[in-house]
DNA sequence: TTGACATATTCCCATATAGGAATGTAATGT
DNA sequence: ACATTACATTCCTATATGGGAATATGTCAA
């Protein structure tokens, strides 16, 4: 079996750099598609098909306004990452927290046990 | 250009769900991958597979010990997911906002003005 | 040494890319 | 109607994939 498709879900989607780049910079505004393909320095059919991929995962919400499309990101659709993610925060608060008592003992060495 | 390596990054590794699994069943203790595939239901070449793309990114440390090999997730290596989704967080917090607005309108709606 | 066990690696293949180039489509102004 | 602007889509190709099957590597036990 190949990988999975890009459009399969968000961590597929999230994956590809530029994609991510976009989801940013469509975070706090809408654009229009040309302003995104001036500010990623892509040229415009690979802008449109990355949008198409943020679409099709509802990454991102377009509106049309006459000859311009507008794209925002659709930060819901982050959410399930950042949950997943989540899930793994107390694991390394606990191995932040292992380095940091070994670098104590370090500096304080206890006196060895008898 | 083909799509960016899976061993690349922690994000392009994540992408695969079966991977997202074997990382969360290793978060609290360190298992040998025979138990790894029993949990999965892959077959051990898989595993196997899939742990050579986690543990090159550093998503899982490897230790050995006699014939095993005892796999752990590497939490820290998580991080910059959750970073990188938290940025959204003030947006989807936004977005919620105004559903939970637009809904009470609906139930208590405003005097046209005028 | 030989065999058994645990795991990794290699070879195979159908499939999906990402970017580049070219072309299609829809809306606007004149 | 026609040219122009703003996007989307299609075609192309090198490349990496994930699973299956087979094989290699490494470790222990007798």
């Amino acid at each position: 079996m190949a990988r999975a498709a890009t459009t399969s879900d968000a961590f597929n989607a999230v994956a590809e750099p530029r994609r991510r780049e976009i989801l940013v910079f469509l975070a706090s505004d809408e654009r229009q598609v040309g302003e995104i393909v001036a500010a990623m320095g892509l040229d415009q059919p690979s802008v449109s098909k990355h949008l198409g991929v943020l679409r099709s995962v509802g990454l991102v919400r377009v509106r049309r306004n006459g000859r311009h499309r507008l794209y925002r990101t659709n930060a819901e659709a982050i959410r399930p990452l950042h949950e997943w993610t989540e899930t793994f925060e107390r694991f390394w608060q606990h191995q932040l927290q292992r380095v940091k008592e070994r670098a104590e003992s370090q500096m304080f060495p206890k006196p060895p046990s008898q």
